[in-house]
RNA sequence: GGCGAUGUAGCUCAGUCGGUCAGAGCAUGCGGCUCAUAUCCGCAGCGUCCGGGGUUCGAAUCCCUGCAUCGCCA
């Protein structure tokens, strides 16, 4: 029995912001993670992001900053996301962790020991403004199409994996264990790639080409190169080798991954272990891609596979649902805006929403709130018995998770919350409630429906963890029990005698398409880009940005105003008068005498009265300010680049 | 150019071993209920299962071929 569960995203390059497809990946191993939960055993869920490489140098260069400095910035953008949508991870890891550096190091040190690891020179084209070499077919007329310059034939010499010698035993491998790379089209696919010759693998760049990586630790003048730093994540975050978190998890890990990194997973990954002497990974997942569909709507609405529009439109818990809904995993699927809210409105709205709306409506009206004193055992009546249903559900809904094929757990419910639709129908409880001889039958009906109620929060937890508790709250639950265990599930009469009910609610509103899009037109320039940051801008941009140092020579509040202060401050060349919003943050006393950060060039503008010829910087929200003050003596007037 | 995947109702897709498989959901039309978020329930359609050929008593399902779309590799 196995009674851990690991599951881990891939670690994202950060040379992009997130977009659909990174959320996609996370949410499934989320559901997958707290699905497992709800079977009682212990987790652990990685994920994180990829820091180094060339990529991430050029990045940072665009922005006129390092490649740590930037990879702290966009690493960020990932780890601040994942909240949004009720990710929990236990670790998100960075391949420039100290703790991952040093297991890279090691591994890298025990291949090459072993003597899977050699130096070879070669000689290929390469162009110095692309830093890179081309393959003869990529050139266009034998220059690179780049910059269209003829590349230069040079030597270079670096350090391979021998990943050659294990062609036949990952070939062998693969065939024994059928159900390693899963679906089973991709198993196929890697098994083609075996077909052809396997050639070793290149894992380093000499330092004169690229310093941002991990130092080889038997050549000082090398960093290692993209996978292999990448992959090990997945054992150094369990601190291999000898951490507890590895000889638990390791065994049962699954790793997920999209199409376009199968032959890093599915090739590199499996040689590197072998190579390492370290147990193989029990399973790879690996999914499609969402199509997105740019209508023109999408268009206006700038970005629609932005997470946190998405989010912000429609909910986590909705996307999270549409997402786990709507893909086959395994196959591409496509997104649309309108496809989302046809789910939403149908599924969520009508079929959950409105069948936990009335339900609880009518054992509010017949029972004033308090479950009647019932027996669970008769929970067959009219010929309908919904914990039969039920346990045929939770089945089938486990058979699913699973097997990572999410769309068929959530159908199974959607079928159990169909046959509570139809049984509404059935019964008619509205009918039972205007005899008095039909009142026992009318309890039976409706604890039935709560009961059943209660299983379908439990199910849906894995993906739609909010709603799950929305529900379990109206149900009378404890609201601070995290989830049912799947155990739990099966139990029927949990609801027990006498519990009250708060009022229903509108689990989810019927969204008008007509809105929606509405709103996005006349918001469109606004919602071009993520909210995260602001639009990219360049150098040339900055320099229309006048920032000066300004020593702070008198403040004062400003009558009538809860929040500004007038300000005197010496800009070196003149004086000027300010108006700064942050009266309820300073006293006009702690301001006197700081050296501030002026926005200079600013078009001067009357504020109460009073006219402000520039900006003080300050860092402002609802509860907290502070002002950009420079940290050490700097005469006023010098300009901030 | 090589390898592979896909092509089933208006849309998105299920269809394990070839034999009630021609299906589901959504959308559409009609009818019913009134507890409910104009929701729910029932009924009704609609399809040369990409084209062509073959194997078979019988093929959406196997084989060949053509077309289209999409990947991967080169």
């Amino acid at each position: 029995m196995d009674s851990s569960f690991y599951i881990t995203t891939p670690i994202y390059y950060v040379n992009a912001k997130p977009h659909l497809g990174h959320t996609y990946t996370t949410i499934a191993a989320d559901v997958a993670r707290r699905f497992h939960q709800m079977k009682g055993e212990k987790t652990f869920f990685l994920t994180g992001t990829d820091e180094h490489g060339d990529k991430i140098v050029k990045a940072a260069e665009a922005e006129n900053t390092d490649p740590a400095t930037y990879a702290d910035r966009i690493s960020a953008l990932f780890k601040n996301l994942w909240p949004y949508y009720r990710i929990s991870y236990d670790r998100f890891i960075r391949t420039t962790d100290q703790d991952h550096i040093a297991v890279v190091k090691q591994i890298l040190q025990k291949i090459y020991d072993s003597g899977d690891i050699y130096f070879s020179e070669y000689e290929g084209l390469y162009c110095y403004d692309c830093e890179r070499f081309f393959t003869s077919r990529e050139l266009v007329d034998g220059k690179c199409p780049d910059h269209g310059k003829e590349p230069v034939a040079i030597k270079e010499a670096n350090y391979f994996f021998r990943m050659s010698g294990y062609q036949q035993w990952l070939i062998d491998y693969i065939n024994d264990h059928p159900d390693m790379i899963q679906p089973e089209r991709y198993k196929n696919e890697v098994l083609g790639f075996l077909r052809e010759p396997l050639e070793d693998l290149c894992i380093s760049r000499p330092k004169s080409r690229l310093q941002w990586g991990i130092t080889l630790p038997f050549d000082q003048n090398y960093v290692t190169y993209v996978w292999f730093d990448a992959l090990i994540n997945y054992i150094s975050a369990l601190g291999y080798p000898d951490g507890q978190d590895f000889k638990t998890f390791w065994p049962h890990v699954r790793h997920i991954v999209a199409k376009d990194i199968l032959k890093p997973h599915g090739i590199y990954w499996p040689t590197m272990l072998k190579a390492a002497g370290i147990d193989i990974y029990k399973h790879l997942f690996v999914h499609g891609y969402w199509n997105v569909e740019e209508s023109k709507m999408s268009k206006s609405l700038g970005n629609v596979v932005d997470p946190i529009y998405l989010k912000d439109t429609y909910g986590s818990d909705a996307i999270r649902y549409f997402l786990m809904r709507e893909m086959t995993f395994g196959l591409d699927s496509s997104f649309s805006e309108v496809a989302l809210i046809n789910r939403i409105n149908s599924d969520l709205a009508n079929d959950l929403g409105n069948l936990f709306s009335r339900v609880l409506a009518m054992f509010r009206k017949y029972f004033k709130a308090a479950v009647p004193d019932w027996n669970p055992d008769e929970s067959e009546i009219f010929g309908v018995d919904l914990k039969a249903d039920a346990h045929e559900a939770i089945n089938a809904f486990s058979a699913g998770m699973e097997n990572f094929e999410f769309h068929k757990g959530l159908a199974a419910v959607w079928e159990y919350i169909g046959k509570m639709n139809k049984f509404v129908d059935s019964a008619a409880p509205w009918e039972l409630a205007r005899q008095e001889s039909g009142r026992r039958q009318l309890e039976t009906v409706i604890c039935n429906l709560l009961e059943g109620l209660r299983v379908v929060s439990g199910l849906i937890y894995p993906v739609m963890p909010d709603t799950a508790i929305t529900m379990q709250k109206h149900l009378g639950q404890d609201p601070d029990r995290p989830f049912y265990l799947i155990d739990e599930l099966y139990k029927w009469g949990v609801i027990t005698p006498g519990t009250k009910m708060p009022k229903g609610i509108s689990l989810f509103p019927r969204i008008d398409p007509e809105t929606i899009f509405k709103e996005g037109a006349e918001n469109g320039e606004q919602n071009e880009e993520s909210p995260l940051t602001e639009p990219e801008i360049g150098m040339d941009d900055f320099a229309g940005i006048d920032l000066r140092a300004a020593t702070v020579i008198s403040a004062e509040k400003i009558a009538k105003a809860d929040k500004l202060l007038k300000l005197e401050v010496d800009l070196g060349f003149e004086r000027r008068t300010l108006v700064a919003g942050i009266a309820q943050f300073y006293t006009p006393e702690e301001l006197t005498g700081k050296t501030v950060v002026v926005l200079a060039n600013l078009k001067p503008a009357k504020l109460m009265g009073v006219r402000s010829q520039g900006m003080v910087l300050a860092a402002v929200d609802e509860e907290n300010g502070a002002v950009a003050v420079l940290d050490r003596h700097i005469p006023p007037g010098t300009r901030l680049k």
